[in-house]
Parts: structure tokens; C-alpha cells; sequence
DNA sequence: CTAGGTTGTTCTCATCACGAGAACAACTGG
DNA sequence: CCAGTTGTTCTCGTGATGAGAACAACCTAG
């Protein structure tokens, strides 16, 4: 029997039933306080609680399925720009049996690095959907806070070694605006200077604009430069965090 | 309704037919060299290709499948201490629609560091999987190739900022064999004398044992001191491989 | 047994990166 | 105009790194 003929003849239902889901933590920076997409859930089971904005996987690749996600509950349109701009990457897949009361489900969650956005109850599709700040989370439904502890952690340490904190920021920005980032995801105000020294040396994290802020920040200083974000893919040597002795063991 | 009728009624067939599966990039050292663990395929679809082991999920973790899995290809038996000692993490899932062409398969890729191990073909259930040196590799079935690429980047980060090298060598070893190890992954010798040094002082990285090798090596030279695995779970600082200008960008 | 080569281990030294603190000018709102 | 805030650039001490070298312990070849 040769490839075709078996392909012919397979008959898929001979397999476990599991559904497939993506979930997404979305994240975004507001006010300077870290914040988290959910949304609230309509139905059974966890009728009520919050939980990340997530589905069933279509014909579709997954990458494809957390974009889609994300567009629907944000209420953002592809095409525009403000969706492309979003960064996302696949987090880790959650499929402990019994996760999901109803059926087997693994989920393949992703992390999304967005610059502020509206707020999605604007959109009608996307009501029920809302940025909260991330210590004032509380209890989700199914695994999702371990999920978004997860997302969170990942997000931290990304920041070490990658210059994505620029997805967090307006295209232009100044190093303030980025040490607030590395302030919100941190929990943590990085040394202003060391930051400044820090940001300008490692090769292609920001490249100058020539352009200089049209004003200071509400409470003075002199006017800030302004900065687009590098070609770097990774920060070498990395921007590390202080040091917290207990996470190490 | 409240979510006990809501879970009684539910039917799981109104969901998209996938099957979830996991694959398992496992990785050993033999003779100074990288091996990854593969399996030849007896049936269609890539009948006669080499892929990565691996195989549908049953009702357990996704932890545990892989778990099995590995047991399955490698003869090694569960409880023996030898398999327990395998480091195994999810690496990442891929579930690009025709990456199989029977049906939808999202997998639900793993990565193993493992000690070197005896020969799989001993075995009888687990005959036709083999150690084959990462370069000699070739095609693979499926997206394989392509898991097999992660999961090496994988590794040879995690070197970078784990203590995950001492899961490849026996449980008593010397700086030597730490070093091969690195060579082995990375591809490039340490300067033996940074390394032992480096090694040393990274807290918890490696513990004395107080004892001294019975022989030295082939080629002679002293006997070597002998250390166990320490208690980091992290490197701090992290030991870098020397930079590649061209993979930062 | 000896000789020559190999290897584990410990130094030295120059360079680089980092944390902490300070200086100073440009700018804000009152 | 004033007082306070902030962007930006210094300095200085410390710790980590890469390169090279020294040296003794040990192997195998002969």
C-alpha cells in the first residue's frame, strides 16, 4: 500500500477526542501599571469569572488562532497597523486532564507584549473584555492564573535579555518612557543613569531620531530625545534585573 | 442552568476533530558528541523516514506522556532511578495545519537531557529507535527537523544560564566532564582554565565531594577532584558562550 | 624505568561592565 | 521668579571575563 492509498483509507476518529484551545496573556503597560487582557465568562463552566480571552483552534496555524483571539477581544482591526504592531509569541501548552471540567482540552497559551490601547468595551464584539492591573487579578477561571503567572515571568525575563520592552512603547520614545516599562514589569525603578548608560551602549537597542521631545513631562526636566527601537534581536550583554537571591535556588 | 445539568448535558463532538500528541527531543552525550534519540518509522505516512519519538496522548499529563515515551524508546524502565534522573521540560507545540497529512495534529514538542545511555536496540520494544550524532541527522519526517533545530537552541541556552549540564553526566563527576559537555553542545572548547574557575564560583553550581578520581584520563594528567550536582536551579551570573556577532541581530 | 606529551588546577594581568552616587542644566507648575 | 523634577553625563570602586602561563601529577610509548 503506498502513501496515498493509505491516506485514502485513514479514518481520523479512531483518535482520543481532545480539544484544542489557544489562550492569551496579553499584556500592556497603562498609567505605568502593568495590566492584563480578560475577559468575563458568559457561559458554563466558571459562568462569571474573569478568564484570559482564548478559543478553539480553527483551520488555521496557531500563531494565526492567538492573533485572531487577540483581534476579537481588543477590538482591534487587521490591517491598520495597531494589531501587526502587537508582539506575540507561544508561551507554553496547559493539558492536565480534568483542567477543563467539560472535555480533555490543551491549551497552547501565548504572550502578547502590546503599547497602550483602547479600552475594548468600545467595540461591541469585544464587550466583557477589560485591562486590569495585574495585582489586582484575584482568582480566574480554570488553570489561568497559573498561566498568567507563567506569562508573567516570561515577560520579566524577557526583558533581561531582548529589547522588547520597545513593543510596550509608541514607535518614538524617549528612555524614560522605556525605563517605565522595566519599572512596571519589574516591580522595580531601575538607577536612571545606569538605565540611560546601559540602553545607548548595548548595540542596536534604540537608534537615535534626531528629534527631541515638543515637551518635558508634567513635572519638568529638560525636553528628552527621542529614540526608535534597534534591528538587536537579543541584548548582549543583557540588561539584567538586581538580583533577588531566593529566585536563584 | 447551573454548571452540574450544563456538564451532564455537554457533548464533546461539537468540537473540531485534532489529536494532540507529544514528540520528544531527547539528547544525550557519547564520545564527546551530541546524540538525539530517534525512532525509524514503520508505517505510513514518512514510512522509512526517522523522526523524532513520540505518539498520541493518552489520559495523563503532558508531562507524563512524554515520560513514557521516552521509557518506551529508550527500554529504560520506570522506578530504576535511571529515568528519573532524565531532565525532561516542555519545549514548545507545533500545530501548523498539514504538518501531518492525515489529519490535524497539534504536538506538544518535549525536550530531555539524559546521561548516556545504553543502546535502545537491546531492548526488545524499543528496536528501531537509536542514538545518532546531531550532525549526521539529516531528514527527518513531519516538521521534525525543524523541533529538532528548536530543541538544540534550547539546549545550548539553557547551558548558558542552568546548572542543566551536570544532567548529562553520571552523578559524580569532574570539571572535565562538565566541560565536554559544553564542547559538545555549543559546538567550541572553553578555555579550560576560565571554565574551572567559572565553575567554582557560580553559587551552588557544583559541590565537592572530597574525593579524587581512581585513574586519571587516557592521555594522563593528575586525577581529577570529583563534584556532585549543587542546589542552583539558576547560574548567577550566567555563563555565556563566546558571542556570535551574526545570531544577535 | 625513563622520556615526552597531556591534563587538572591555580595564577596573573588587562579590559570591560556594573552599582552607586553626584553634578548640572533644562524645564515644569505655581 | 522660585522651587522642585528630570534628562543626561560624569566619576569611582568593584567584580567578572578572556587570554595566557605556570606547574605538578599522570599517562603511554619505548
Amino acid at each position: 500500500m503506498d502513501e496515498r492509498t493509505f491516506l485514502d483509507g485513514y479514518d481520523p476518529a479512531q483518535f482520543p477526542a481532545v480539544a484544542v484551545t489557544v489562550d492569551v496573556v496579553a499584556l500592556t503597560i497603562r498609567d505605568g501599571r502593568l495590566h492584563v487582557l480578560l475577559v468575563e465568562r458568559g457561559g458554563h463552566p466558571f459562568a462569571g469569572w474573569r478568564a484570559l480571552p482564548g478559543g478553539f483552534v480553527r483551520d488555521e496555524t496557531l500563531d494565526a488562532a492567538a492573533r485572531r483571539e487577540l483581534a476579537e477581544e481588543t477590538g482591534l482591526r487587521p490591517g491598520q497597523g495597531r494589531l501587526e504592531r502587537v508582539h506575540l509569541e507561544q508561551l507554553r501548552s496547559y493539558g492536565d486532564p480534568g483542567r477543563d471540567p467539560r472535555m480533555r482540552v490543551v491549551s497552547v497559551a501565548y504572550l502578547a507584549f502590546a503599547p497602550s490601547l483602547p479600552d475594548p468595551r468600545a467595540g461591541s464584539d469585544a464587550a466583557g473584555a477589560s485591562w486590569v492591573p495585574v495585582d489586582e487579578v484575584g482568582e480566574l477561571a480554570f488553570d489561568h492564573a497559573a498561566i498568567l503567572a507563567d506569562g508573567l515571568d516570561r515577560a520579566r525575563a524577557k526583558l533581561e535579555y531582548t529589547p522588547l520592552a520597545t513593543a510596550f512603547v509608541e514607535p518614538e520614545f524617549t528612555i524614560a518612557d522605556l525605563r517605565a516599562v522595566y519599572a512596571a514589569v519589574w516591580g522595580e525603578e531601575p538607577h536612571a543613569g545606569n538605565f540611560h548608560r546601559k540602553v545607548l551602549s548595548v548595540p542596536g537597542f534604540v537608534e537615535s531620531t534626531g528629534a527631541t521631545a515638543a515637551r518635558a513631562g508634567e513635572r519638568g526636566g529638560p525636553r528628552p530625545r527621542l529614540y526608535r527601537a534597534g534591528d538587536a534581536r537579543l541584548l548582549h550583554p543583557a540588561l539584567l534585573r538586581p538580583e533577588r537571591e531566593d529566585h536563584i535556588r
